[in-house]
Formats: C-alpha cells, sequence, structure tokens
DNA sequence: AGTGAATCTGCAAACGATTACATCAACGAC
DNA sequence: GTCGTTGATGTAATCGTTTGCAGATTCACT
C-alpha cells in the first residue's frame, strides 16, 4: 500500500540534472544557477520530495538529534526545562531525544553514550555514575541543573547560596528553630542545599539540631513522610525548608491534613518554583530556579560544543530569585524575634 | 583529539571473519557457529564496537525512533503519559523523540510525517490539523487522549462518561447548582466533557444555565480566571466540576485566596488525576484517567501498526475512576438534598 | 561413492544522500 | 591566440550497515 517515496534521484531524473546538483540546489542554493535552482525546486514540489535523514546523517556522520536523559520524566520539574531545550534545539535543526533513566535498567548511561545516536547529551540525573563519562571520546555532555566538579561543563544555580537565601528569609521573619527536608543522599543537590542550610545556620547563629532534618528524595510523598516525622516530634521547628517543591507539597499537604495551619503553626519554604505552588493555599514561598532559561543555555552551550567539537566547555551558574509568598509568617503568636 | 570509532569492519578484521559474518553473529546470532560467534563477540569487546544507527537504520529503511506531538511539555499531565510510552518503547528498541507542538511554528504537522525521521507518531495534541493525516501514506499515527472520529487510531477514556460521573457525584453528595469549567474551545476533550456535563445535568433534572459553565485552557491560569468569574456571579452554582485537575488547582487556590472555603462553601471536582492533587487543602476529588496505562497502550498499539505496515489499527477506550477526596461535600449547611 | 539437505560463510549489491575532484564553457587580459 | 580565472555541473567515491545469493563444507542416508 505505502507507495515508493521520492529519491533524490527521481528528483535528479525529473529535472534533469545529477543527483549532485539537486543535494547542492538544496544545502547551498547559492552555488547552482537560478534557473536550475528553479527547475529543480519544481521537481521537489512535484514529487514532494523531502531528503532521507538516515542517509544525510550517515554521510554527514551526525545523528541531528541531542539527547537528555532525565531521572523522571513525570516529574514536572523537568518537563518545563525540557520546554526551554526544545525550543532552541528545534529551531537549530536538531531532534530531541528523552530517555527515563529510572524506566531504563540502570547503568546504561554507557551505552546511551557509545551508541552514537545522539550528537550530544544533555545529563540531569546526577545520580549517574558520571565518572565514566571522564575517558569517553564522543559525544559532548553537558550537565543540566547537576553538576560534578568542574570537569564537565553544566548548567545551573547556585543551589547553596539559594538554600541560604531560604534560611536567611526565615530568619529575618523571626524563625529560630528551622527544619530541612533534604534530597536524596548522596546527590549533590542535596548536598549543596544542605551544605547553604548549615552555612546559613551558623552565621545566624542558629541552632544545628540534626533531628530537625530529615530525609526525603525530592518527591511528593517523602514530604509527606517528612510530615509525619515533623508531627511526631516533641521539640519542633517553628519553619522548614525544603529542598524541592514537590517536598513542600507533600510536607504542607501532610500538615494540613493532620490540622496543623501552615503558615500560623509552621512556616514551609520549598525550592524551585514549579508552576503549581503560586496556586497553593497558602501559596508556597519559594526559591525560584529559572527553568526555561536552564534549558535554553544548556542547549546553547552544547551545541556550540558540537560545532566547535570540543568535548569541553564552559559551564553556567544562573541566579536564583527568593519568591515571597503566603507560607512563610512570623513563628506561633511572635510578631518579633525572641 | 576525538579517535576512530570502530566499525563493522575493524571487528571483521580483527576476527578473521567477513562483515556479513559480523553482522549476523549481532543480529541473528543462532545462524553463526558457535566458535565463530565467540571470537566475534570477542572482537566487538576488544574494539568497543557499536553498531552505526544510521547506517543501520538506513539500510533497514526504518529510523528506530518514534515521535511523540505534545502541545505543551510543561505540563505534568503529559509528562507520566511518556513516561509510560517510553517504558514500553525503550525496550522494544526505540527512541523517544519529542516535539512541542506549541514551541514549535504552527502548521508543521505535515513537515513531522513527511520528514521520515520516526516510524511512527503519537499524537497528544487535538488541535493539530488532523484532516491532512488522511492521505498520508507513510509513518502509522495513532492519538493519544484525544481522538478524531473513527479514522484513526486512538487510546483514551471516555470522557462524557468522566464527565457524567463526576456530575452524578455531586448530585447525589446533594448538589443541585452545579457548574463546570471548560476546556479551551474545539477541543474534542472539551466538547466531550461538556457533553458528559449536559448529559448528566439533562439526567438529573439539574437546571443547564449556561452562566455555570465557564471557560478554560486546561491550564492552572485559566482556572484561577474562572474562579473570579465565580466570585463575581450573584447566583452561584455550589459545585464546580472542571475539565481538568490544573483548572481545578487554579479554580481552589483563587478561590481560598479570595476567602472561599472548599469544600465549606463550593464543592470542586478535577479530571485527571495528577500526582499533585492528592496533596492539596483539600485533597481533590478528581477522576482519574491512567495515564501511564494510556502510554503504555499507544505504545504498544503503534508498535504493532509498524510491525505489521498497517496505516490504521484498533483504538482503545480505557476506563476512569472517581477518586473521592475532600473537596466534596453536601452543599453549605445541608445534609440532604432541599 | 553419490546425492540431497542442512549449515556456515563470503561476495557484493543495495540503502540514499553528500562532496572532493574533474570537466567544461565563457570570459577577460596580455 | 594563449592562458588563467571563474562559475556551473557531472562523476563517482564514500558513509557503515544488512542481506540475497551462491559457494563450500559437513553429514546422513541409500
Amino acid at each position: 500500500m505505502p507507495q515508493k517515496v521520492a529519491t533524490i534521484q527521481d528528483v535528479a531524473r525529473l529535472s534533469g540534472v545529477s543527483t549532485a546538483t539537486v543535494s547542492r540546489t538544496l544545502s547551498h542554493p547559492e552555488r547552482v544557477a537560478e534557473t536550475t535552482r528553479e527547475a529543480v525546486l519544481r521537481a521537489v514540489r512535484d514529487t514532494g520530495y523531502v531528503a532521507n535523514s538516515m542517509a544525510r546523517n550517515l554521510r554527514r556522520r551526525r545523528t541531528g538529534s541531542i539527547l537528555a536523559l532525565v531521572p523522571n520524566l513525570a516529574n514536572p520539574f523537568f518537563s518545563e526545562i525540557l520546554s526551554g531545550l526544545a525550543s532552541v534545539l528545534t529551531p537549530a535543526g536538531y531532534g530531541l531525544l528523552i530517555a527515563d533513566t529510572h524506566t531504563d535498567p540502570a547503568g546504561r548511561l554507557a551505552h546511551y553514550l557509545e551508541s552514537g545516536l545522539a550528537d550530544g547529551v544533555v545529563i540531569f540525573d546526577g545520580s549517574l555514575p558520571l565518572e565514566a563519562l571522564a575517558t569517553r571520546r564522543r559525544p559532548p555532555v553537558i550537565l543540566a541543573c547537576e553538576w560534578m566538579g568542574e570537569a564537565l561543563p553544566s548548567v545551573r544555580v547556585d543551589n547553596a547560596a539559594g538554600a541560604e537565601i531560604a534560611i536567611r528569609h526565615l530568619h529575618e521573619m523571626g524563625h529560630r528553630r528551622i527544619g530541612h527536608v533534604m534530597g536524596p543522599a548522596g546527590n549533590v543537590l542535596t548536598e549543596s542545599r544542605l551544605e547553604g542550610v548549615r552555612r546559613a545556620r551558623g552565621d545566624l547563629g542558629l541552632p544545628l539540631r540534626d533531628d530537625w532534618i530529615f530525609r526525603g528524595d525530592f518527591g511528593l510523598a517523602s514530604g509527606s513522610a517528612a510530615a509525619m516525622t515533623w508531627l511526631g516530634l516533641k521539640d519542633r521547628p517553628t519553619a522548614v525548608f525544603c529542598a524541592s517543591d514537590e517536598m513542600a507539597c507533600g510536607f504542607m499537604g501532610a500538615l494540613q491534613h493532620a490540622g496543623i495551619a501552615v503558615p500560623a503553626d509552621v512556616s514551609v519554604v520549598g525550592f524551585d518554583d514549579i508552576e503549581v505552588v503560586a496556586h497553593l493555599t497558602p501559596a508556597l514561598t519559594t526559591i525560584r530556579q529559572p527553568r526555561r532559561l536552564i534549558g535554553r543555555r544548556a542547549a546553547e552551550l552544547l551545541s556550540a560544543m558540537i560545532d566547535t567539537r570540543t568535548l569541553t566547555g564552559p559551564s553556567e551558574l544562573l541566579p536564583v530569585e527568593l519568591i515571597r509568598r503566603q507560607s512563610v509568617a512570623p513563628p506561633c503568636g511572635t510578631g518579633a524575634s525572641p
């Protein structure tokens, strides 16, 4: 049923020139005489010819696509970054290939890199065995959000600074007893945000209580779980900074369902500023990451690396911003500090 | 710097066989003598050979990837479906190519189909000019969530039924004055859910007031906007069914920020059951779509179409389910019906 | 020993583009 | 009139696989 699709040969035959000329007409129009060009273009139109990308890419020794490795596609945090990626990649003629590294059997990183099915790779998953990248010789790789020493270029925000801003904001609002819901263990984001928390607490002379540090994994459920832990505490922090908005949602939700009022009983700050948190009640105060911009810059830097055939390139640190909303208030009955 | 990557020739040379045998060893191991196979596999390991997918696909006349056209990557609703897609596509040896049809210049549908860079296409965006698909001759296409008559196969839920369930639930809880926040005009989902609302209202003998039908576009902001309209009404419905969870979030959020209590003052039902709504306060009662399953089935049906070289195939209607949570209560001060 | 089948392997032709190089015509300068 | 230059086109090699066909070997059976 599917009839033959036109090849460059068909166009050449129909317009009475060689395939070389057809190819040139399409990729370097200026190198072809105007009358020829017109004839060729007409033939292209008539046959409905569109170049076979496999053949083209084989010859050009490229793939025309960029691979994005995300830990969890279902997480809204990534989708907007991807959207930013796509917005520069598509115009640049690249396709966006997406792989969910958690759906996938683990340890496939090497496979993806070697497979040669992408001209470049954007990695969002810091839990991948990134050391393997050091010895790779081919596709340029850039990290987004995550990072790994100075070895690999990355586009990200200053996470420690973001965390510090969050803590300082709570401090300014009068809080002295501040808890933190962490991300998954071993993650650079987790470490870095925790580091920011510790630093700010230290600088501000706040108590460094480890029972106010709750384990999490950036997901909604772990936020709820942290809330349960908080509820079980006899000596509770009056404010909690969650290392992700998702966890903040889970945390606030579980607290409220248990009859605790936010921010009256406890203040909450998130991280990321995903779209929905502005619509929560109370709207969540959070540290915004410029996600679409992260996507765009990652795409731009990566595509520069591809063009210059370099395996490495500059990194970029993007600014975070405190978004004040309604989930933070002075602690319980106080207007000022003790 | 980037040294040569091993080709099938290198492997052939190293293992002392022809390229044909190497190829066979890799794709049809059973057709090769055991000793040869071992020698070849050793050479593969030693050279680190991995087949060039461009060459392979060129020869096989396929691309090895599936294209997903989503209206808006940043919408969490889609990400989980994509995740489901990926979970069957990856093991099946396909890559998942994703294009955001709103980021992209419009009218590119034809371009995507003709471009021949995918063996199959999953369309999530019903607002695309789908009529064009009728005349296409090549890549099999399946619609997900959306649909279009019987012409194209699709995987979706019974949207009208879902809406009806929502309305009937509100009715059972004692509501008689029920509003609806619609999706974007012209969308089949919008129409179908609206149709369900109308049918249920009719069957139950509820008032068919058009000023209780609010325009929306499935997004958060339009939910908030609908809330503003609701606030401005002098004669308000006691319950509102939103055609998407995102709109329900926006709606509830804006209402609560304006001092209206949900569900005490107004009950809200959503549609989709995206993850976050279980963590809202009140947790949102909603109609669940089995999103991961939608993704999986779409992938399975599409890949069957590809295997059988058919341009069409069966559709599938998946079940919806009412998830009762806390955003619905009997209307204002009533325990029973008037 | 001869025959046929079964099994394994290699040769070489695709797949459909791009592009280095060669060719050829036209032109102006000397 | 010769030579060098410029511009437009064609020839054919190349990218790295897969696979139809045929040759070679082995084996079983008569």
